[in-house]
DNA sequence: ACATGATAGTTGTCTATACCACTATACTTT
DNA sequence: AAAGTATAGTGGTATAGACAACTATCATGT
């Protein structure tokens, strides 16, 4: 179970072989642990080293030490983080709705200033630009404008939309990082045929620029949501 | 520096030591910091017991270790909660603008349905209700209802909310946990005047319930936020 | 000029030991 | 029965020493 000779240091054996029964579920949460004086005797191995690989594991939040009683598997907390970067269809889901969509136009473009500003490349750059009609059960939720510059995505066709984009993007061996977006509230004005609105009606104006790891801009997204349909909804923490 | 004889431990000292150089900008970004035998010569410390100061250290990410060559000041990330709780104040200030108010009335009533139901306790129990006008740069920005129990708060005045209300929360010794928020478009009908605005202009409809650590809501908040002026920003990770 | 090797200095791993502070339990005293 | 007291077991702190693995530098040899 330790091994000694291996090149492989013994606190960190001991690490995975610890991680593994957790895993395993041969010690569940809440278990009380074998005492550092305990494994220390039975492996053979300095209290020290053992106190080694403990600690990484209570840094890692997988165990808890309890002076003159114990060291205790940790209950595990199920922290997502705050808020997750998701589209329109992983998020219709998550309201439990199902997504739709409606592709209404997909041009290559040059892009403007205001756009080539967001996505930080050069204006008149050549991009990417889809128009589509976002359905949650059947009904018209939100009106999208999203726009890629050419350089990330040299080949693009509107059936890489039809599943989830993001997934098609860290299927290209990119990684998405995060996004910033912004959200503000407006009257509709002439998309309000296509939401099947009244025009006047209270929209909110979504714009949201995702950055991949590196913190290179790949999307432009304008969006505008029904007001009537649609609520954001952020939790926060102090 | 170093006291041997103290109650507090040499590990701990040694890490507030480092701490505040870095803090002081005695040691910078990059740095080098003395090696670890070098400070157990000096300080006459035990190796291990430098390691252990340096090891929290780096687990905290102030400082890098790298093997054969030494130990580093650790370039500092930023990287604050995606989203932290703030009251309008702290908002406002955050985007360079001067918070103000103006309070438009505070009562104590019986709290309806609609909003027990989001602070969780009794049907018509006690509560305090503060209606304010909130300013950014002396010209309106939203108005606000605020809603409390009087559980929580039993002696309540208005003067507690003339600086940071949540600052008052936490000394008062409750721990604050976190809020849910949600957000959606509206068309701005009676306060269009409080706030200075046309009658039919876009507004931001805010609610908000904010919890204490134990999940207990002490707190609901109903604001208007006038559209020209207010955008909501989140940050997002996937 | 270039490769090789020696060397000193760094962090990484590991041992054996010691005492302290805290917790729970069993035992004793009142 | 209640209160106090020992005691054994736990993690917390600290020491001194050893060798390994890695990095940079300098001296040496070709």
């Amino acid at each position: 179970m330790i091994n000694k000779k291996s090149p492989v240091p013994i606190y960190y054996q001991l690490e995975e072989w610890l991680r593994g029964e957790i895993d395993k579920g041969e010690l569940l949460e809440g278990d009380l642990i074998p005492s550092e004086r305990a494994l220390s005797e039975k492996y053979e191995i300095s209290r020290m080293t053992i106190r080694q690989a403990v600690s990484n594991l209570v840094n890692e939040g997988l165990l808890t030490r309890e002076k003159g009683k114990g060291t205790f598997v940790a209950k595990k907390k199920v922290e997502q983080p705050l808020i997750r970067l998701t589209g329109f269809s992983e998020d219709m889901k998550q309201r439990g709705m199902e997504p739709g969509t409606k592709r209404l136009d997909f041009i290559q473009l040059d892009l403007p200033p205001s756009i080539s500003k967001e996505l930080r490349v050069e204006t008149y750059s050549k991009g990417y630009q889809m128009k589509r009609l976002r359905l949650a059960d059947g009904l018209p939720m939100a009106y999208e404008v999203l726009t890629l510059p050419k350089t990330l995505f040299p080949d693009l066709t509107p059936e890489k939309f039809d599943h989830s984009f993001y997934e098609y993007v860290e299927s290209l061996g990119l990684k998405i990082g995060g996004a910033e977006q912004s959200i503000e509230p407006a009257i509709s004005k002439e998309e309000s045929a296509l939401l099947n609105i009244e025009r006047g009606s209270p929209v909110l104006l979504m714009k949201r620029v995702s950055y991949l790891g590196d913190g290179t801009p790949f999307e432009f997204v304008k969006s505008i949501y029904r007001g009537d349909r649609y609520k954001f909804i952020t939790e926060m923490k102090r």
